[in-house]
DNA sequence: CCCTAATAGTCTGAAACGGACGGTGCTGAA
DNA sequence: TTCAGCACCGTCCGTTTCAGACTATTAGGG
């Protein structure tokens, strides 16, 4: 039993460029930036500056192949090699056996609520609710047009995984925020704090 | 309208180490350590090192005092001062304005699905939505501990969270999961795709 | 008294970070 | 025609984070 069948020298932003590169074709590093801008960036997180160091050593390594603007500004654009290809179909096809990782200020401060007032919570609650409806309405944008395209399932899966998440996190600090705002003294029996 | 009400020279880790010393009173560095693998570690994570580094900086700006085991192993222990008490009750006070932000292997490699063979996702999926019912489990396990105890209403709500986020998130990877693998060729009106 | 395991903490080289900064080429107003 | 302003594009570099190897120390068991 092999234990990895995928490139050690290879981490995920590497795979990161090679799958976007592979999905719009050849492509300048500030391109995928967008691209990265447009979608990833809501479950991996990296410095654009990285985009710009991984293609030159992907380059390097032979699974992507740089090609230069004669004209202009003469910028890079990359296309994705056969051996490149070959490179991110083995790391997809490799399951991921990491639980995914939650950050969240939010939470943090949630956790640490008793050193604060209800009123702080609640406005705390309040600026959290709002920011997860934003970012599952944004959610929700991308959904529709990868339905319109009917293509890429696995995109629209994680898009749909995602929005629905952020829904539920969402709600629970709807509810936080409910709780906190509406009795501010549930009166009768005083329950101590 | 003041900006910020809290210290600029203190990240999130500074919070975390001053609001387990406040929950816990005197601790040791590595008492903190243990502490945060058993709840923070899940929405906020950093390096065990982080601490040590931490505490003796904490101290130097007054936060926290540091006391010393005469006896043994000598010790460092820290318990929180009136200065750090009030640092972190402004910090708490202040309502977050980042969104959370997830990382997650599995749908990176979900988002490029379509370089793997139908089998390797469902065994993706498989391999998620196990995991996810071991996070889930824990977090009960510690919602029912909280509720035991019928204290600290902020710690109850994050887990109640992140438990309802997660296990929207294993149905997903479960639906996924059966959906590749029951109908391997849906047969009749092959609805493309 | 020694061995082992658990406890406790240190250290360091490598990545990641992120944002300031510097060109470049287009567009359209004067 | 010029050139100011802006969006585009990329580089650079000081700081922070990171992971985990490594070193003690001590309690307990045999």
């Amino acid at each position: 039993m092999v234990e990895s069948m995928s490139r050690p020298d290879l981490t995920p932003v590497s795979y990161v460029v090679l799958g976007l590169i592979a999905r719009d074709g050849p492509s300048t590093p500030y391109a995928i930036k967008a691209a990265v801008g447009r979608g990833i960036a809501h479950f991996w997180q990296f410095p654009h500056s990285q985009i710009y160091a991984e293609t030159e050593r992907l380059a390097g390594l032979g699974l992507l192949a740089e090609e230069r603007e004669h004209t202009g500004r003469r910028r890079r654009s990359y296309r994705i090699t056969p051996e490149g290809r070959a490179a991110l179909s083995a790391w997809v096809a490799e399951p991921a056996a990491e639980p995914p990782q939650l950050r969240s200020l939010g939470l943090l401060k949630l956790f640490f609520a008793q050193h604060a007032g209800p009123g702080d919570i609640a406005e705390l609650a309040k600026v959290q609710a709002e920011l997860h409806r934003q970012t599952v309405d944004y959610t929700r944008e991308i959904i529709a047009r990868l339905k319109a395209r009917g293509d890429l399932p696995g995109q629209l899966a994680v898009a749909e995984l995602m929005g629905d998440a952020l829904r539920v996190m969402g709600e629970h600090w709807e509810r936080i925020g409910r709780a906190l705002a509406e009795p501010p003294a549930p009166a009768g029996a005083a329950r101590g704090r």
